[in-house]
DNA sequence: CACGGCATGATACGGGTGTACCAGGAGGTC
DNA sequence: GACCTCCTGGTACACCCGTATCATGCCGTG
């Protein structure tokens, strides 16, 4: 029964178990032992494929940020082709924000890692996530296309407003994950000032 | 040296040193000993007060809820008198972010809680927290009263506008405490988006 | 066929956790 | 002065943690 088998496959069967265990329990429950009993193996097996746990912790939120990207990626493409700034900017911003099961489970599980981070914050270097800047820039790049276009007023500061709907969106998550808001209350709010910003002056 | 002993002094003394542990190393850090010993007292001491743990954050957070609320009331106060609506959305806005020690402090604990509070949603109905929807009114009653004399475009939603820059200046906070933005960006940007809102349409 | 390394299992170790138990000294009350 | 309640210290218990160790099976290669 034990032929080479695919250390790939196993790295992420382990890792997702910690991402399950992450968004149901929170980080904290995560043990090694809770992780190798959610993914059906022995505890020897998660050292085995992953030497320590913080090398788990990183894989995993590795793993956690590509999907996301996929997810990103997903509500683009779904667009439209060729997408307008805004239809851009919505997919991009709507995508976040935990409405349906999938956002919700990779928010909670990101907001899950963000305590870990604020008390060590060496650990998020060691794994590197440029994708925040990235994505404040695509967005005031994409409101400056509208601007040119004559969809958004072009008094508005790119970057300002970039900044200012993806710290709402982020705000936004963290409400409905605590219960303050639904999905949809905190999708209305979103579209709400998408409008706003939309509306020809 | 056992005079009858002021049980909320001890109390204080003990849930301040809980916040001081969850504030610099995280509320995982927190644990019985380490808050006897941040607080001077025995292990034995913190549980004759505190009966449990449980007991222990619900009363420590409880005691972070007050230290805000004196802080936004001194920001409140510092607006001037009369003050007006402008001023006061400034002043209750920024006083949430993290700019100076006593701020990031604040944030930095309620930090910590979140996280808690995601993968235990009992723990927060015991202690009640309606801030946040009362400070969302708040700013929406300023909003209108700005409205009425000129100050803001009566176009304007204002509960809309209201949680728009409440869940921005959430997440303005997110990402100071994340080390993606200095407090002093996040300001800037809460700033240039009041000036957008405050400036006659 | 033998051998060496990959893959897995069971278990042990040292330490930290929250809580419970036992003991005793100080102060006010009868 | 006796007593009782308040306050404090020390320590033990049972459990969970991450990691390390030892042993053993299977496989492909020589």
């Amino acid at each position: 029964m034990n032929v080479r088998v695919d250390h790939e496959d196993r790295r992420r069967q382990i890792a997702e178990a910690l991402l399950r265990i992450a968004d149901t329990q929170g980080l904290q429950s995560a043990s090694m032992r809770a992780v190798a009993a959610e993914a059906g193996v022995s505890l020897r097996l998660v050292q085995y494929y992953f030497e320590t746990k913080e090398g788990l912790l990183l894989d995993a939120l590795e793993r956690l940020g590509t999907q996301l990207q996929a997810r990103m990626a997903r509500w683009i493409t779904e667009a439209g082709s060729p997408p307008t700034p805004r239809a851009l900017v919505t997919a991009v911003l709507s995508s976040i924000l935990p409405t349906d099961p999938e956002s919700r489970r990779i928010t909670r599980t990101y907001a899950a890692y963000y305590t870990l981070v604020l008390s060590d914050p060496a650990l998020v270097e060691k794994h590197g996530t440029p994708q925040p800047d990235l994505l404040e820039g695509f967005l005031a790049k994409q409101i400056r296309a509208a601007q040119r276009s004559g969809e958004i007023d072009s008094g508005k500061d790119p970057e300002m407003t970039a900044a200012g709907l993806l710290t709402m969106v982020n705000g936004l998550g963290s409400s409905v994950l605590g219960r303050q808001r639904t999905g949809d209350a905190a999708l209305a709010i979103l579209t709400h000032h998408l409008d706003e910003l939309f509306r020809t002056a």
